[in-house]
DNA sequence: CGCGGGCTTGATATGAGTCAATTGTCGTGG
DNA sequence: CCACGACAATTGACTCATATCAAGCCCGCG
């Protein structure tokens, strides 16, 4: 745990710090604290735990769940830049579990804290916004409802979307999840996921190699998802 | 359209005067536009259009909507007091389209305005946080992946909590909008959900008379959704 | 009074889930 | 370094929930 500087972060544009000034970024930072080695499995908080801090994906990745009917159920997924724990602002509870999904480390911030932050600094409100927005939007989409294979391919699409954000490759990425995940995520059997995979390799449409995948053609995607969203 | 008062607005405590002093409401008030008569089915704004304004909504009822292969896809309700349009803060354009359910009115503002007040009134900033947190709850649950009659008796459960907000019976509303669209909404077929009606109310759980509801025994249904969430 | 949209009901089809067995993969300890 | 055990992913056979297709009904409105 320590004190951090967001200056030197490869994701701050991503994330809070994003059109801050040199000052701005100085303020900032003040409150930020990073916590590292998170590991696989551990919960950052649970539903129901009093909402008090936010956090910011440093490294690894996370997944969102609740519970029905004994069953967990993964209500999203969070990389690196990624902001969560805005569900908490409302009732001042998480109302969902937040559990790393690798060795992961996150900055923290009070709620509190930004709030004040955020009244000094006009940007900073309009990002907290701005992210909120987002998060938002993806919720939204991930509602639809769709034929599991579209769905599938639309997660892939998200993802490649998000590795791009961070300016890595949007066609070969390593998924950073387990297959159950994704299922479970989609609200699909683990089977059904496994035979769309293989059907999407046979049809030429990706390349998989256990959680490295290649996006063949995003024009070949992107025309199967047409008239989507 | 007019400017308007909010000190006088049954549905202030739901809205963005929350927790405001009269002061602070004079402010507000006069960045608020309200809009009336606006006509069933009738567009406030479509996906892609130019984000400025948020809105509440005063009177009467809202669908969000997107478009999937020829279809229409719900993919939200909109009732008195609720606010909608924070999708289209991140990307600058709304994601969805907004559709009057029936002859409604609505209070606007346009979120530079919104950006400066909240500036100055800090529990101001602070509302518009919790109620976009409580859309993000919101959207997270909607994602939820059950069987057909547990959706269906969380939608009724939902909206009986939004009619409690608003003083109103919690066990005995008018539902604001068609069957069709429950369906839409939930990813069901309207056979199916007219069906599954039907059956909860040969169960003794619901009556029904076209659009009035009564929930017979929110104990027995809390109990069927038990472990749910 | 008749027309039409929304709702209900019935018969059938199908996409995806479940159950079950097999294979593949990785980490650990002998 | 290899063998084992545990868990993740795949594949196949079968089932089931819900969609689709098809009438018919009910009520409000012109």
């Amino acid at each position: 745990m320590s004190s951090i500087n967001c200056k030197n972060c490869a994701l701050a544009n991503l994330c809070l710090p994003f059109s801050l000034n040199e000052n701005e970024l100085e303020t900032l930072g003040q409150y930020i604290i990073r916590h590292n080695h998170i590991k696989r499995e551990e919960a950052l908080y649970r539903k129901g735990d009093t909402f008090n801090l936010l956090y910011a994906v440093r490294s690894g990745a996370f997944k969102s769940t609740l519970h029905q009917h004994e069953r967990e159920q993964v209500t999203g997924f969070y990389l690196p830049g990624e902001m969560f724990g805005f569900d908490g602002i409302h009732g001042k509870v998480y109302t969902t579990n937040m559990i790393a999904i690798t060795e992961s480390s996150v900055c923290e911030i009070s709620f509190d804290n930004l709030l004040t932050a955020s009244q000094k600094i006009p940007s900073l409100q309009q990002q907290v916004y701005s992210i909120m927005s987002q998060e938002i939007v993806t919720d939204i989409r991930a509602n639809l409802h769709q034929p599991a294979e579209i769905k599938l391919l639309h997660f892939f699409m998200q993802l490649s979307e998000r590795f791009k954000r961070r300016k890595l490759s949007p066609t070969q990425f390593e998924l950073p999840m387990p297959r159950q995940d994704i299922a479970n995520y989609l609200g699909l059997a683990n089977e059904t996921v496994s035979r769309l995979l293989t059907k999407l390799q046979d049809d030429g449409v990706i390349k998989l190699n256990k959680r490295e995948v290649e996006l063949v053609s995003l024009e070949e995607i992107n025309k199967a998802l047409a008239f989507v969203g």
